[in-house]
DNA sequence: CAATAAATGTAATAAAATTACAAAAGATAA
DNA sequence: TTATCTTTTGTAATTTTATTACATTTATTG
């Protein structure tokens, strides 16, 4: 965790007055690099010894040690912060804004990735007799998209972005099924529903959506898409994107535990769908 | 340019006694941020000033400024990579390659954008009577939520990854029309003979694609989505983020093209939404 | 409402960086 | 070469900055 990071996470615990501290280089980090301690002290309406303590407090050997690592957080390395679409920007300024932000939710879920989770979900995935994503309104794509994926390999696999089919698999399944619920809010109530009954056929259920949330409470193993979104007027983009990285993720995990063998199989596979395009080195 | 590049690039041209702080500083950068002006002078064998004099020749303010700007020329910056998964890459480690690769591709992308075509294109949906997503195999979840997200408005949408629904939509079609054909190779046979008969209705054939490519060929409007990829066992992966987040351009753009009063609409439509869900506060 | 602990500030001190100026070192032209 | 000028470097003083020791205030607990 970097040192901007950190301040944002401990400002709760901080005192009164070194909170007064905190509040100030927060308000203005690429700023505050260049104040002396002096300055920073009237700033923040308390005395020099106290940005002193402040510095060690948050585990740094004084203040310009401090500087210098806050220097280090603010550089181009997380740099990508969400920022929210304005109604004059330009064409320019919003194509920026949104692959900024999309690469700053990237960022942070790749931070909050529970490896432990994500192990168990591959080994339950590499263990299943069938697969099913289900997933409705803008997560129904991501279901899709796992399904594209999945079908490449020789495990049955399902989709399903309609209530009543998902319901019947979801009563159909049994112990060595797997099935993957993909919700942004982890709010929907029809998906809930759906994941309980997957789940008194103590078939395996895995959740990709926010955690906590009444969905995550129903599933097996949970695998956190959740993301600090303008949940605003602009509907769910980043997390949709976060949520494909991680079955990017869980696809190669589940190809490298299959071996090399599989790839073989997979060469195969894109090799029989060449005749369907053009060359090419022809045109 | 960072500090520590600028520095490297200008050691040549520095006068003796700073080259020897030059030596020093590069020997050891990051141990160098850490030390005073004292202890750095001593270990280069020259005086005080002159390292000041040397940090001011680099272009910085001081030698605090100066030690600023190498600590922050030291911080990874922008360094996502196009990294490849090992048949023995542990999770904690394909996960970081995945995330890092497709941050990467959509750093490429943002790159690469042609703002010109990108305003055509939004200016083209905005005016359009009906719009069509066509896409096969692993694009067609992106054409899928490219429909998720349009639905929203009252034009008319359409989606299909079945090849005969699109070829009666295209012959269908007419100048009022948009159709996006969304490919990552634009080699795929069967989606440029049907862009060749939109292209004929004279609707407006709009490509998310590879360009050059045979169907980028067939497209009034490209917009390119080629990432530099792993064309490698893997399938797809990045390309299509990327798809994905053009599209999420392209409808932020066509969102504040229709201005305040269709925002509200789209609150409309969140709120509409809220029965089907679990309340936030409640569980 | 004491007694004690925690937080904060004042003033002194120490450390660090910068400046002004002087001395070398090097370059230029008679 | 040497006188003159420019550039480079160092010394010492000065200023700025950060830290420490200690006093005071503020909060907490029995």
């Amino acid at each position: 965790m970097n040192l901007l990071e950190k301040l944002h996470s401990e400002v709760a615990s901080l005192s009164k007055s070194e909170r007064k501290v905190a509040d100030v280089i927060l308000a203005d980090p690429q700023g505050a690099i260049h104040k002396s301690i002096a300055t920073l002290a009237q700033l923040a309406e308390v005395s020099e010894p106290t940005v002193n303590r402040f510095c060690r407090t948050l585990g740094t050997k004084g203040y310009p040690d401090f500087k210098l690592l806050l220097a280090q957080s603010l550089v181009k390395g997380t740099p990508f912060v969400n920022r929210h679409v304005e109604q004059d920007d330009s064409t320019e300024d919003f194509t920026g804004k949104i692959f900024e932000s999309t690469m700053a939710a990237l960022n942070v879920t790749r931070k909050h990735i529970d490896i432990d989770r994500l192990e168990q979900a591959i080994e339950a995935l590499s263990n299943a007799t069938k697969i099913s994503f289900f997933g409705l309104g803008a997560s129904a794509s991501v279901a899709h998209d796992a399904q594209n994926k999945f079908l490449r390999f020789d495990t049955p696999v399902l989709f399903s972005d309609d209530v009543m089919m998902q319901r019947m698999a979801a009563i159909n399944s049994g112990p060595t099924d797997v099935l993957v619920f993909i919700s942004h809010t982890g709010r929907t109530k029809a998906l809930c529903e759906i994941a309980a009954i997957a789940r008194q056929t103590q078939a395996t259920v895995l959740g990709i959506t926010a955690d906590p949330s009444p969905l995550a409470d129903e599933c097996s193993i949970v695998l956190s898409s959740q993301v600090p979104e303008d949940t605003d007027v602009y509907m769910p983009m980043a997390s949709r994107i976060a949520q494909l990285v991680l079955i990017d993720v869980l696809i190669t995990g589940y190809t490298l535990r299959r071996g090399p063998d599989f790839r073989d199989k997979l060469r195969l596979i894109k090799e029989s769908l060449r005749d369907s395009r053009f060359d090419k080195h022809k045109g």
